[in-house]
DNA sequence: AATTGAGTCAACCGCGAAATC
DNA sequence: CGATTTCGCGGTTGACTCAAT
């Protein structure tokens, strides 16, 4: 209850840090510990409000912050985290030494969120935006009129190809939406990607989608080429290896639920930023034992394949979540490193 | 060279919870 | 036990940089 007046003081300083200030701050820490935030900045010698200085200190100062940029499993980590604990920047932070909730925050609004969204993902519930399917046809209809605007009718042959063109390309991000959402509903069918359902996922109608996003991209002319990781290629319709050129998803098992995750304080977990080779059939760092099937409440996992998982600081395994988060799935792998997806999208 | 727009990130603001009186 | 103070969190802002025009 009750606003902290601190930073309604007239007279203190605001804005950003000088050298001599950060030095301030830092010698009495390190000498004194920071005490009260409140009678630190007196006691420091500086002009500014307790809070100023604790956020220097904590988002900057502090001599245990790493910076630079972000290696790809503290990216992986930060997903599969905020699809378990939303926008919980501090309880993140907590599981990445070095970094602050700051830092998270910014990173998360600056390129995460942006690359979920590219990808046609909701970055709050990491799933499927079906809002697309709904707004496309108002989107081709601004397209479409702009383009009108822009040519005008004495170009009209342009226009039309145009029109075309953008056409096609909308119809491809559907399809890709599309099959996004049959990926999703069939394996939420099944809970999660165990490798049953995978080997059941021969849905020819999934496998047309495919075909045709991959046949619009790549050289039909030479259909042996070989492409580069992460690139679509045309899906074989062999029932027998469905999407063989996947990483193996049936080495791994039926991942955790929400509710383990849930059940576990946060505090007591530490991400382990590889897949655990003691286990290799277990990522999750599951004991075999385990019941882990979902409950009918816990969120149920988009097509989700993660290395990165989870385990508490007893060094007991605990969980990740079911719902590792869209970015660490294969399928997800592909479409961020695909260059037609990110041109499309 | 000047302008503009996008991206980044440090810092601020307001709120609620916890701690203290 | 209620009032007040302090702290920490999450959302937002704005200064800065850089690339494109």
């Amino acid at each position: 209850m009750g606003r902290s007046p601190c930073c309604d003081e007239s007279g203190l300083k605001k804005g950003p840090w000088t050298s001599e200030e950060d030095q301030k701050l830092m010698k009495y820490i390190q000498k004194n510990g920071h005490g009260s935030w409140r009678a630190l900045p007196k006691l420091a010698g500086l002009n500014r409000c307790g809070k100023s200085c604790r956020l220097r200190w904590t988002n900057y100062l502090r001599p245990d912050i790493k910076r630079g940029k972000f290696s790809q499993e503290e990216e992986q980590t930060i997903l599969n985290l905020h699809s378990i604990l939303g926008n919980k920047w501090s309880a993140i932070a907590s599981h990445l030494p070095g970094r602050t909730d700051n830092e998270i925050k910014n990173f998360w609004n600056t390129h995460l969120k942006k690359k979920l969204i590219q990808m046609g993902f909701d970055p709050m519930t990491h799933r499927p935006r079906t809002d697309i399917f709904s707004s496309l046809p108002h989107l081709l209809a601004l397209v479409n009129l702009k383009e009108l605007l822009d040519h005008g009718s004495s170009h009209q042959s342009s226009w039309d190809e145009q029109a075309l063109r953008l056409q096609a390309e909308a119809a491809q991000i559907a399809r890709l939406q599309y099959l996004q959402c049959l990926l999703q509903s069939n394996n939420n069918s099944f809970g999660a990607a165990t490798p049953n359902n995978l080997n059941d996922f021969t849905d020819m109608e999934t496998i047309n989608l495919l075909n045709s996003l991959c046949s619009s991209q790549l050289d039909i002319q030479n259909p042996t080429a070989q492409y580069p990781v992460g690139n679509f290629q045309p899906v074989v319709q062999d029932n027998s290896v469905p999407f063989s050129h996947l990483p193996d998803l049936q080495a791994y098992p039926t991942p955790p639920s929400k509710d383990m995750v849930d059940n576990q304080a946060p505090d007591q977990f530490t991400a382990v930023l590889s897949q655990d080779e003691s286990s290799p059939n277990n990522p999750w760092n599951i004991p075999s034992s385990s019941n882990t099937t979902p409950s009918p409440t816990s969120v149920a996992p988009p097509v989700t394949v993660t290395e990165a998982s989870v385990s508490n600081n007893m060094g007991d395994a605990c969980s990740t979540s079911s719902y590792g988060g869209v970015a660490t799935s294969a399928w997800s792998d592909l479409l961020f490193e695909d260059p037609f997806f990110n041109e499309i999208a």
